[in-house]
DNA sequence: GTTCCGCATGAATCGATAG
DNA sequence: ACTATCGATTCATGCGGAA
């Protein structure tokens, strides 16, 4: 018997949309807001210093309908304006926390191809927030399943270890390492850190997307498992949407631009044709604007 | 004839001995102070929620003394206590910006090497922040003394990387300095971005670093030219000035423990003898605690 | 002299235990 | 309950002695 996995794209404003959904059923949130993806002018043009304001009714709803055990990943950078960086996004974080976020981790999204240009008194931008937020402070995280090879300097020294080196257990010099030497042997990946290396997808699509695949591919992995609930409030292209299908989650992305939902509609329908048919049926919703 | 260049090493406190320092002197202050409730043996451990209180009354020592050209770069990060990110440092860039202070930027220094753990809820920190501050919007940076060239080293580098660092790391590059390798080709250099690729200077030193050469050095030459004057108030180890004196700066640290005072003193004693001789006369002073 | 390998050492963070 | 201390965990790097 086959499941079920739902794709629902909702169009219209997060601020209005985003009451719909119940209490306590979203996973994973993943979002790239405006600002981050240079649209502030779907919303109505956010001024820098209206930002928070505008923002924390949104949040407040997104505490809402997340599981206590779920994670929200934002994805930001603020922008250099008249030789100074913005502050809203310190701002904001101090906004979120005080609203009952807990600001558990900033990770860096090292761009490695990032947006060229020159300037008298900054070089580029290559780097963007990852701001993770949760609930509570006991949350689900699947470590393993973002693993890592391990560095080249392994492959040298540790298959070298010798049988007395695996049972020496000298923990004298306080570092407590040679006592799990064995646990190495045979290793081959280790956990990553908070920094990522991704690309921008330069690519050949018919349109850009704010962020590459492997960016909420890598958080999806990490803080959901198949058949959760991972939302975009603000889907834009819909990449976010795409990888949870294709990682087998459910996915609710809620667009305000009625060209990106429709594209979003188009791109899923296509993408369904091609995979997953073997594993699950898949339906794919358009909700209607409320007003 | 030869010009003397000034390395001036004053032991005390940098909440007085600032004081002494003349207004507009300095062309570049680089320095990563104690951060909260680190190095608790060494200095004295300054709780999270005192920090801002307790720099802001030396960043207002520092305005004082920078030049209206010159740069305050700031390395700092928060640490993680209780499942959660401090937000002391968010607060510290907001109260600097109302002292008078321009945010400049921030880099990110991704450290290759950074701390091992293991964590239920959080991977390894690998990065630090670097906090560009200014006084004014017109400031002196010389972008072109960080290109990073291409030579026999990069196309090395570029043949070199093995195939687990391609699938781990594609950012890996040889300087370190955030330039996507591909990017070298056909171009003789070319200018980096705002993030810094470097592993920490650990090892069998006798004495440790909080940060590689390789970090003041980008800094130095980033923002001043041969004669200027660097200030390094937490001067620690003294790896600022030792850089300084190297490529040719007038320096001045401020340190309180006094082991690591003399610590400077010979070392920067030992490298007199080595380096420059044929260029130049060395000064080195000891200042006394002013109370 | 090269290369190889043992080893110490990091601005870490959490959970448990002790006062 | 709240704070101070301690053990466990983990990975990349450079130094120095050995082969």
């Amino acid at each position: 018997m086959n499941e079920t996995l739902r794709i629902q794209i909702i169009y219209g404003d997060s601020r209005e949309e985003l009451k719909q959904l119940a209490d306590n059923s979203i996973d994973l949130i993943f979002t790239s807001p405006p600002y981050a993806d240079r649209r502030v002018h779907t919303y109505g043009g956010v001024k820098p210093e209206d930002y928070v304001a505008w923002f924390l009714p949104i949040s407040e709803q997104l505490l809402r309908v997340l599981k206590p055990t779920g994670t929200f990943v934002l994805n930001i950078k603020e922008k250099a304006e008249n030789g100074e960086r913005s502050t809203y996004v310190l701002e904001l974080i101090l906004a979120l926390r005080k609203q009952g976020w807990l600001w558990t981790e900033e990770f860096v999204w090292h761009k490695k191809n990032c947006y060229p240009g020159k300037w008298p008194n900054r070089f580029r931008d290559a780097w963007e927030r990852l701001l993770q937020f949760n609930k509570a402070k006991k949350f689900n995280m699947y470590q393993d399943a973002v693993k890592v090879p391990i560095g080249d300097w392994a492959k040298d020294r540790l298959k070298k270890l010798s049988e007395t080196d695996q049972i020496r257990d000298n923990a004298r010099n306080g570092s407590g390492f040679g006592k799990n030497v064995s646990n190495w042997v045979d290793r081959d990946s280790v956990y990553p850190t908070n920094v990522l290396h991704l690309a921008t997808e330069c690519g050949n699509k018919n349109h850009s997307a704010a962020f590459p695949e492997a960016l909420p591919e890598w958080f999806i992995k990490l803080f959901t498992q198949e058949k959760d609930v991972v939302l975009d409030p603000f889907a834009g292209s819909g990449t976010t949407l795409q990888v949870a299908k294709r990682l087998y989650r459910h996915a609710i992305g809620i667009e305000i631009v009625p060209e990106y939902v429709e594209m979003i509609k188009a791109e899923l329908e296509t993408k369904e044709l091609q995979l997953f048919e073997s594993r699950a049926n898949y339906e794919i919703t358009q909700s209607q604007r409320s007003d």
